[in-house]
DNA sequence: TCTCCGGACTTTTAGACAGCATGTC
DNA sequence: CTAAAAGTCCGGAGA
């Protein structure tokens, strides 16, 4: 089909043909013959990189400009909001406008309202219904991306969630791998289907086993035994690897073990490259190892790194710097790194009670990787064969077909918090509407009996009451009370409210950092750091030792709570280095965790201690205990002491700035108000710019002047510079 | 008596959403 | 119920 017969409108398809398209994908084409224009839903289940995101782009704009209202673009991952907003950015020729929402920024919902695409995670998604954000109501189209997420197990229910609440109010466009079951999703959401296994990069599949590479077609081509020979000789041939293994360290061994295959077959420039990415990562343990990968042009990527650092491999991947990203399962479904070889090292995954075979779904998503649109003509996958039957693996994963997906509103925890918000948010009145609403999900659709799901929810109403979430009257119904409506707009889980107002009298007798970290760290909404085997007896030393400042009780060896408690104490610990000062590379080496693993916990942390101190306000809360936890709260943000918190407030001025300015005698703002700027240019870290800043924050005139500029004006920078 | 090596035994193991108010080194 | 690699410990051989 050619974009000029597109029934849309003439804008859209100026915008399209700019970009140099000229004629759609088949799937394309068919899925915008299927009725979406027309307003119908639809689930649309093709591979990864064959044009998913041209079709809701069609289907979201010619809405938006037939109809206005706004479209909602829902993704899984924070780092795919960012990228789907700056693709969509180029609709705001045509007047629209875009804004992208998650947990990290924009929270002020109303805000949101003057966009027309609001691209968003699903969990801030649901948070903006909880919060009832009067805009709503204008949102005409959902494109729920990845939809097959509906089958996770800790993040399925969310997303069933919102399109049950969304189903008959907007339409909607779901996006899903291909899975054993789309005519169910499609059936539940009463929507057209389109499934197709169309790539426009044509992919061949492969098992590797000693040498010998079976493809799909039967053909076999011979290499040196070891698999690695496999992303040199993509290398070889002027192309690119990615290489998907299960463990962190596998990763980082394998990366550095390349590199030195690698590095021969580098050019000056790209050496050069390198070597300027490498000048431009920070220094740390972690670090460390990325950088001798890098040398020989092979990175690693795992959750252990920064933010920072991650999307500056995927970048340096995609501008062909980086040759082979070894990784683990962070870029298959993240951001979109296509090679055009993708080799599969592992097929099993350790989880929770032993090694799991990778679902079908997951590798068939790593596979779809290969091949780089417009670059090449095709793309190969290849798995790797180790100790697994390669028999066993052409038929399971290439041959295969992926699971069926389940409805995971099951799921203890996700379905507490839901059954909260919904009658705390969303006006469920009693239990027979409770009922009528899961009646509509998912779930109901796939199994047909409702009654354990029904049984679960009446257990956990009944918890709900007892620890004052929300009331029932005389009729039977549902009273939401403030502290149940806080906790489901804190977005915590109501097990971790209780918690926290359990401990509220013991905080107030004894409040310390040591007991609140532990606190926080034993909710369920904590990722809690683990203790190994031979930290064990340090930590629990130390808790002996911290246990009076503890609100709980020390558990007992046999206790199944025991392993869980000792890593909640090495999480506390943690935090309260970071509180106190201690530099992150000492962090890091203590606790031998990556910075990507104390970020997270901090951000954990910040967000839980914020949702500790507001639930506590409900509570007639003492003033000094409230001051105290905001200034922990504060300290925790910054990673400082008491003693700099005015100093941190600047901007710009992290725990290093500010300690050094402390050091240097500037304990105050007040001290810099009264020092030379001079004087404070000597202190490390603060530079032209960054003075600059504070300036302009406490309202101090000043003018940067230019060289040619007259050094005797009033409060120019440099006249105190002399 | 010290060092090195190998075998037996032990330990470890992927990822990442949410609040709110503005800016880390 | 299912694995595999790395780390640790210990004893024995050799210097």
């Amino acid at each position: 089909m050619k974009v000029d017969e597109l029934p849309v409108d003439e804008r859209i398809k100026r915008v399209i043909r700019g970009r140099g398209i000229e004629e759609l994908y088949p799937p394309q084409a068919e899925a915008l013959k299927s009725g979406v224009l027309e307003g119908k839903n639809l689930v649309l289940a093709i591979p990864t990189a064959s044009g998913k995101t041209l079709v809701s782009e069609i289907v979201m704009v010619n809405k938006l400009l037939s109809e206005g209202g706004k479209a909602v673009y829902l993704v899984p991952l924070k780092a795919l909001a960012e990228e789907k907003y700056r693709e969509f950015k180029e609709w705001e020729v045509l007047g629209l406008r875009v804004a992208a929402t998650t947990g990290d920024y924009d929270s002020t919902d109303e805000w949101l309202g003057r966009y027309d695409i609001i691209v968003a995670t699903a969990e801030k998604f649901d948070s903006l219904l909880r919060h009832g954000v009067s805009w709503i109501k204008d949102v005409k189209l959902v494109v729920a991306d990845e939809v097959h997420l509906i089958g996770s197990y800790d993040r399925g229910a969310t997303l069933e969630m919102i399109l049950t609440h969304m189903l008959g109010k907007a339409q909607i466009l779901a996006l899903s791998a291909t899975v054993g079951n789309a005519e169910e999703l499609a059936e539940w959401l009463d929507a057209s289907l389109v499934v197709s296994d169309w790539r426009p990069v044509e992919l061949r599949k492969g098992v590797f086993h000693l040498g010998q590479l079976f493809w799909e077609d039967g053909k076999i081509d011979r290499y040196p035994e070891n698999w690695e020979s496999l992303a040199v000789d993509a290398v070889k041939k002027g192309k690119q690897a990615l290489v998907f293994v299960n463990t962190r360290r596998g990763a980082e061994k394998e990366a550095i073990s390349l590199s030195s295959k690698v590095s021969k077959l580098l050019t000056k420039p790209e050496t050069r490259r390198l070597e300027e990415l490498i000048s431009s990562i920070e220094d740390n343990p972690t670090t460390e190892k990325l950088k001798r990968a890098l040398r020989g042009g092979v990175a690693f990527h795992h959750a252990g790194l920064s933010r920072t650092e991650r999307t500056l491999i995927e970048d340096a991947f995609r501008s062909r710097t980086v040759k082979v990203i070894v990784a683990t399962p962070t870029l298959a479904a993240g951001v979109n790194t296509p090679a055009f070889r993708v080799i599969i090292r592992d097929t099993k995954r350790y989880a929770n009670f032993g090694w799991i075979d990778i679902p079908v779904l997951e590798i068939q998503q790593m596979m779809g990787r290969a091949g780089r649109p417009k670059y090449d003509k095709v793309g190969e996958a290849i798995i790797v064969a180790r100790t697994e039957d390669p028999k066993k693996l052409i038929d399971k994963y290439i041959h295969g077909k992926p699971e069926k997906l389940f409805s995971m509103l099951a799921n203890e925890q996700t379905f507490r918090s839901q059954v909260l918000a919904l009658i705390t948010n969303f006006g469920v009145e009693d239990f027979r509407e409770l009922i009528e609403f899961l009646s509509r999900t998912f779930y109901a659709h796939q199994r047909g009996d409702t009654s354990s799901l029904e049984y679960k929810a009446k257990d956990i109403v009944y918890f709900l009451i007892e620890n004052e979430f929300i009331d029932m009257d005389i009729e039977n119904r549902f009273i939401a009370l403030p502290f149940g409506k806080r906790t489901s707009q804190l977005y915590i889980d109501p097990l971790t409210a209780k918690k926290f107002k359990d401990a509220f009298p013991a905080i107030e007798r004894n409040p310390n950092p040591f007991g609140i970290f532990q606190l926080l760290a034993s909710t369920p909404d904590m990722a809690t750091l683990t203790a190994r085997r031979r930290e064990m007896e340090d930590y629990l030393d130390l808790a002996y030792e911290m246990e009076e400042h503890l609100y709980s009780n020390i558990p007992y060896y046999e206790d199944s709570r025991f392993q869980g408690f000792l890593g909640q104490v090495k999480t506390a610990k943690v935090l309260l280095d970071w509180i106190n000062e201690v530099p992150e590379a000492r962090i890091y080496e203590t606790y031998n965790i990556d910075p990507g693993d104390l970020y997270r916990v901090l951000e954990l942390a910040d967000w839980l201690m914020y949702s500790l101190i507001e639930l506590y306000k409900l509570f007639e809360p003492k003033e000094d205990v409230l001051q105290y936890l905001r200034d922990l709260h504060l300290r925790l943000r910054h990673g400082v002491r008491e003693e700099l918190l005015e100093l941190v407030k600047l901007p710009n001025i992290g725990r290093r700035r500010a300690r050094a300015l402390y050091n240097a005698g500037f304990r105050s703002v007040d001290d810099i108000l009264k020092a030379k700027p001079k004087d404070l240019l000597q202190v490390e870290g603060i530079g032209l710019k960054i003075l600059e800043g504070i300036y302009r924050h406490l309202g101090v005139e000043y003018t940067i002047s230019e060289k040619e500029k007259p050094k005797k004006r009033k409060g120019n920078l440099y006249d105190f510079l002399k």
